[in-house]
DNA sequence: CATGAATGAGGGTTCATTCAT
DNA sequence: CATGAATGAACCCTCATTCAT
């Protein structure tokens, strides 16, 4: 878990990105309220009065890391999840649809996981984080999965009788679960190894817990 | 969320358990490590000083309310759980049952949020609180629920061709991502407005996603 | 200049003092915002935490020292003042009066002249310190001194063809002059030395610059 | 207050008295230690590292301020002074005298205010200050004055039995406190409101605060 | 056992000054 | 000459911890 953030492909000058970079790495290892600017600055190489040149305060850095969370969500996540799934769909059927996804996502998560801790840990003592949060990720994503969801379900291939919020809840929650299991509960984790389990992961979000005689014929 | 923490039912001496009370109710504002023992000390209503005749530092108050946390969860979570579990199993389906078991894991989860809230905040860095979390409420946890699993695999009420700890999981994350929008993103959250919406979560637990006419007849 | 200021003979807690006199001192020397409390804590004889446990903020120690000269001023220069005044006025002429009083507060000025040149620095650029020290001490010396210099007058003692605010403030600036010119442009000023200039002083505030021929008679 | 001090009569580079202009305003405000040079830079429109290259330190561009301040004391007040006095003096009475010189000064020192203000308030604390204050502008000023003085007594229109140093610090004093007073505890003072005041000043300057009968006859 | 005054290391932040551009 | 990014010492202030009462 050593957290190497890489957000050289953000257009940022290279002292913040370097900031920003041992923020989210010493955050990461601590909590952010228990990152000092002192060591911060000493991680970046920088004085620690350079950090208050670029972010007015220590609050703020954790907002510029929210920004670039945000911004990295944007980008990779919602979008280019649009994309792939646009483009398998008429070939592929929702099970290898959502493993394409789902594996994507967590090589994804797993590389910010960092940030992402951060974020998160954040969120659940500040309002304001979680505005942030809900206003630029979370709604976001809902209203570019919903068309997705919407076109399934006319397709039949998801159900109708349920609220889609409610079954995107299923696969966030299968999924934050898994997360949190192999971050922060299994040593070395790699991803390769679980394929077995995320196979079984996406059928019980397909099909449910319940046996499934009647369904498969 | 005023975080009545109630921890008199635990056999403490008084001004200890009001210190715990008190670093749960800060710690829940705003972050353990933002919580200072003289705030502590005030909402507790004891001297400073005094706190460091329980504890003898400001991490063992940490440690001593994760110790309350495992101690409510061993007997409130899931030796109550077991209980109600097979009280109910013969007469009712699994529906019901689940209904049942989450609805009053909710209430309790939202009464003790405070406290799981500190807990998984910092179990999100430190690596021993992890360690206490997993070993005194997840294993066990586990190791409770695991038999009832199987009886009802044997009783064909749940599928046997998946892993059971997976099944686990996807009950466990949408626990998780529900009560998470509930406490952390509805204001005024009432748990007895969502009957419905448990309705559907289990509704989407049991069958998945996918449509159910086959399933069904 | 050592600024042996001595606020013993007021109730305050014995640290408190310390670091009121420690404060006057170094920002007798320097200047009040030139003062580091980790200087006064050393003068003081305390940790420079201890300081913030009777003051809040630095600024808070300036009110600290404000309320201390107002205090002072109260205390010795009005109310003394008045007794001072009323008993000799039977006996005495205005000259020996006025000489009388000049003396006595020159005295004091001299031995607070630390703690007034701090508060007079602070004035200089701060409306709230200038407020205080109006409503304080300006205004209530004059609501003193006002009936006194009616009775004067009333006695035909003082001119009446004159608002007799500003024949205070000739006094008041032929004062502070002076002691401006004693204590920071004079080395190692005794009072004692000066008793002639003090009565041509007293002389041109009672008989002004003019030449006396046709008075005198 | 707004401090609009003009420097542009004086022979320096254009960015050297912006800076200095800036430094005045801005000590004026807050006084010159709580003025930082970064706040002087922006006002003044030029890269901090700039004035740098003008000022070695930061002391320094107070000494700079001085300078200009005895620069303008020497060419307005002292001599300026003189010519005014000489060609009026045959006219007119010590009181019109007086009147025209006093109110010529007032306008005088409200214009250059700040920048006393601020060499005020650092000869408080700074022997070197209050040295060069003394040897260019105080014992100036007495070599010029003197000689008036001196004329003045010849004609019997001053006392003679009173150093005539003691009869030009009543008027100095009578004048300060009146500055003082108007420039720090009246709102929006215009000079032109106060005729009247002055008026009764020259008069207690002159007569002092004893009653006129046997004078005026 | 309880207190809370005292501590001082270390926190975030500011700012005069430097120097490569 | 002018710039402004970078510096780091020093600032004010906080807080977990101690200890005499």
């Amino acid at each position: 878990m050593d957290s190497n953030i890489d957000l050289s492909e953000l257009d940022l000058p290279d002292k913040e990105k370097r900031i920003l970079e041992a923020a989210i790495q010493i955050s990461n290892e601590k909590g952010f309220s228990s990152a000092t600017t002192s060591e911060i600055a000493k991680r970046a190489g920088v004085a620690e009065g350079t950090i208050f040149r670029y972010f007015k305060t220590k609050k703020d850095i954790l907002h510029g890391v929210m920004l670039q969370a945000i911004k990295i969500v944007s980008n990779k996540v919602v979008i280019a999840s649009l994309e792939k799934i646009f483009k398998n769909e008429e070939q592929k059927d929702l099970r290898t649809v959502l493993k394409d996804i789902l594996m994507d996502r967590f090589n994804l998560v797993q590389k910010f996981f960092p940030m992402f801790r951060v974020v998160i840990s954040e969120a659940l003592f500040h309002k304001d984080i979680r505005d942030a949060l809900f206003e630029n990720i979370i709604s976001k994503s809902s209203k570019t999965i919903m068309p997705f969801f919407n076109d399934l379900a006319s397709k039949g291939q998801v159900r109708t009788d349920i609220d889609p919020m409610i079954m995107i809840r299923s696969m966030v929650g299968n999924f934050f679960v898994f997360i949190g299991q192999k971050m922060l509960f299994t040593d070395n984790f790699k991803l390769s190894d679980s394929e077995k389990e995320i196979d079984s992961m996406i059928a019980v979000i397909i099909d449910g817990i319940s046996p499934q005689h009647s369904k498969n014929n």
